[in-house]
DNA sequence: CTCATTATTGACTTTCCGGTCATTAAAACG
DNA sequence: CGTTTTAATGACCGGAAAGTCAATAATGAG
């Protein structure tokens, strides 16, 4: 039992085929690079690291697996690219945005969450995490990257909102790191749920992300607060 | 980049090589299926499904590669059998253990929680949930049997814990259904880190199961008792 | 229009692995 | 012992996918 063929998956990317009668491919030396991203970002989710074809990249983004190799030098390389554009942008710009802290800690960590649901979350994005969590152990070099790049910095960015909240005195003290992974955990789960079961089984009883953030939340922050009403 | 091969593990199982000078090979028509399957454990939970040679596992278990498949007709039996030995296996006995009830309900939760981190966090059996949440997409009749025979039980089990306990005025009304979701989301999210990026990569800083479920659970049943202090 | 440039192609090579089966040899039997 | 039975082997087949590269054709310049 190898992984089955889907092969009926056809190209739908902004790359329109020309009609006939005019040429069979056109140059788009730009465009292609992100075109083959795109492609690459729904094989890599639907499929996972090993198992996506860079065959089906390519005729996803409209090209031959040729011009796949012209822009990324191997499958590894596109990987790191794709994570790159996608995911290390939004944890970039997610702690620019967190910078400044006029705002009371109790209202940052739920716009944290809130934040991090929308973009990991509910989007492909989260498909990634899965793929990762999944193949860490054939490809360790891309856990360590993405380790790195991505899970390090949300959890610091977390624990550092819990840090200056507690200095502040507006949060009771706890531990920070233990909280911040309590923190984000029912998130994690709840994606990586949905982009296994959900996805592919019969699932009876799923619950909405609001439902259970709210609840999450209530949980937590009433948690980190001093009064426990 | 295909998965590397590290073809340097050996085999340790319980099937000794003979020295030279005795037989080349010994008959042992009923100790080999569990060798081999001990072998596929291993070699399943490093791996994964896909990645998974079965000319590794025979090597593991110290037979041939027609070895296995005289005794399972292909790589999905194999590993059918195997969560049928493991696992299933270990949710029958959990569901049978928490039957009784005259203990208050938190203690009932807490005990759950540390049974579930002692049996599936824990151990290998927690390498196989990784490996089905990674799988899913590729192979959905074993997600679904995993969903039905192992997740929904655990879910389910902790539902009517706390559906009791509220009910006997044990626990504030809460959400049952989310809350169990929310109870186990750390435990798993634990696991599965500890599958993937612990195993796998250099990672700075790990915490102790301990210290995250000793919180987790101070932060729960503080939510879902009366008294808030 | 002609030619030079180079983006794109897709056939090909290579490697890997699931699964098969004719052959070998351990054990059991007489 | 010799003979039979069958557990075990490992060379082999076929398909699949990563990565290569000589040929092809779109485009721009003169």
């Amino acid at each position: 039992m190898t992984a089955p063929a889907f092969s009926s998956e056809q190209h739908d990317s902004a790359a329109a085929q020309p009609g006939p009668g005019g040429p069979r491919w056109a140059r788009r030396k730009d465009q292609r690079p992100s075109e083959v991203l795109a492609a690459a970002l729904d094989v890599f989710v639907r499929r996972g690291y090993a198992a996506t074809r860079l065959e089906d990249v390519a005729s996803r983004a409209g090209v031959s697996k040729g011009t796949v190799y012209l822009y990324f030098s191997n499958k590894e390389e596109l990987f790191k690219a794709l994570v790159r554009e996608t995911i290390v942008v939004e944890i970039d710009r997610f702690g620019r945005e967190m910078a400044d802290s006029a705002v009371p800690a109790d209202e940052q960590v739920r716009a944290a969450l809130f934040r991090w649901w929308d973009v990991f979350g509910s989007t492909q994005l989260g498909g990634i995490a899965k793929l990762i969590i999944a193949e860490a152990g054939n490809f360790p070099a891309l856990a360590q990257f993405f380790h790195d790049e991505v899970l390090g910095p949300s959890q610091r960015l977390l624990e550092h909102i819990l840090e200056s909240g507690m200095a502040r005195g507006e949060l009771r003290r706890t531990d920070a790191a233990v909280m911040a992974r309590l923190l984000l955990a029912p998130l994690l789960m709840k994606t990586l749920w949905q982009q296994s079961f959900v996805q592919h089984c019969k699932v009876d009883s799923d619950i909405e992300p609001q439902r259970l953030l709210a609840t999450h939340l209530d949980m937590t922050l009433s948690y980190l607060s001093f009064d426990r009403t």
